[in-house]
DNA sequence: CTAGAAAATGAAAACGATTTTCAGAAGCTA
DNA sequence: TAGCTTCTGAAAATCGTTTTCATTTTCTAG
């Protein structure tokens, strides 16, 4: 579903408002391939809309989780980051510890031998996390 | 190789000095099977000797880690917790979000397609997270 | 259209885990 | 033992995050 029209529905579901503000942030969140974090999307956000505060963005950001078109994450770096969900997708990060670079990734074999690891333990998985933390290519090569 | 004699090279090789705190420290941090948190090994620590600070913790567990005979954890619950390291295996967790359990496993499949992931995007992984969370058999069952 | 209730905003303060500071204590070397 | 260095513990500082609160905005009902 489109996000825009289920932040909607989730705002009026719950009998919140709508807002200029919600509306901005939205769309620059939205028009980003980036893992955001608040700080990050706040400086972004203020080049064009000054006036928008940080406790703002942090709440706004903290709601799209909520309504399940962001979701968290975090790469150890002591920041939380958020990405746009689109759909039902899931995938996990490749994280350069040099540049910063994340790249995305599904390995559907992965996912089936974490639930016959979780079968073994009688575990029920409700979520996961999986991040591989390294080089990239680039930073490989600059590192010769 | 043993941790004791591990800790004891790394600090004469730094120059740094053995005092009856770190020993303590070491001493109950290997003893414990758990992940514990700065805040759950003080507080244990503090029962039998109560003179030991938190920074002091705290400071010797960051020791450990950079030692190389503790692993850093994090499992989302905004606590960094510290577990001893045995020798080089590597192993992974399951996370019971309603009772805090932990379950170690290692699933060697796992790993190598971890590194297939990798060197389809060029990737030279230095280490990596795998966290299952979820409901463990006795926390699910109590949710009936 | 209002008016009034409810929610949202922004600045500042509070929070909680972690880290640092600093003065005194303890360890080590000669 | 002297003298230099590191360590310790209490308290303060830090950093990301969250909350508070006075004010503003949204929205509904009249
Ligand atoms: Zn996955
Ligand atoms: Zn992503
Ligand atoms: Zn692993
Ligand atoms: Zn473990």
């Amino acid at each position: 579903m489109d996000p825009i029209k289920q932040f909607n529905e989730y705002v009026s579901r719950k009998g919140l408002k709508n807002t200029n503000q919600r509306m901005i942030i939205l769309e620059t969140f939205l028009a980003s391939e980036s893992h955001f974090s608040t700080e990050e999307l706040y400086l972004k956000l203020r080049e064009e809309y000054p006036k928008i505060g940080y406790a703002t963005v942090h709440r706004t950001l903290k709601l799209f989780a909520e309504c399940g078109i962001a979701a968290e994450r975090n790469f150890g770096d002591g920041q939380t980051r958020f990405e746009p969900v689109h759909g039902e997708e899931h995938h996990d990060h490749l994280v350069c510890t040099s540049c910063g670079l994340i790249i995305e990734f599904e390995e559907p074999q992965i996912e089936k031998l974490q639930e016959s690891v979780a079968a073994t333990h009688q575990f029920t998985i409700e979520n996961h996390r999986l991040e591989l933390y390294g080089l990239c290519a680039a930073c490989a090569a600059a590192d010769q």
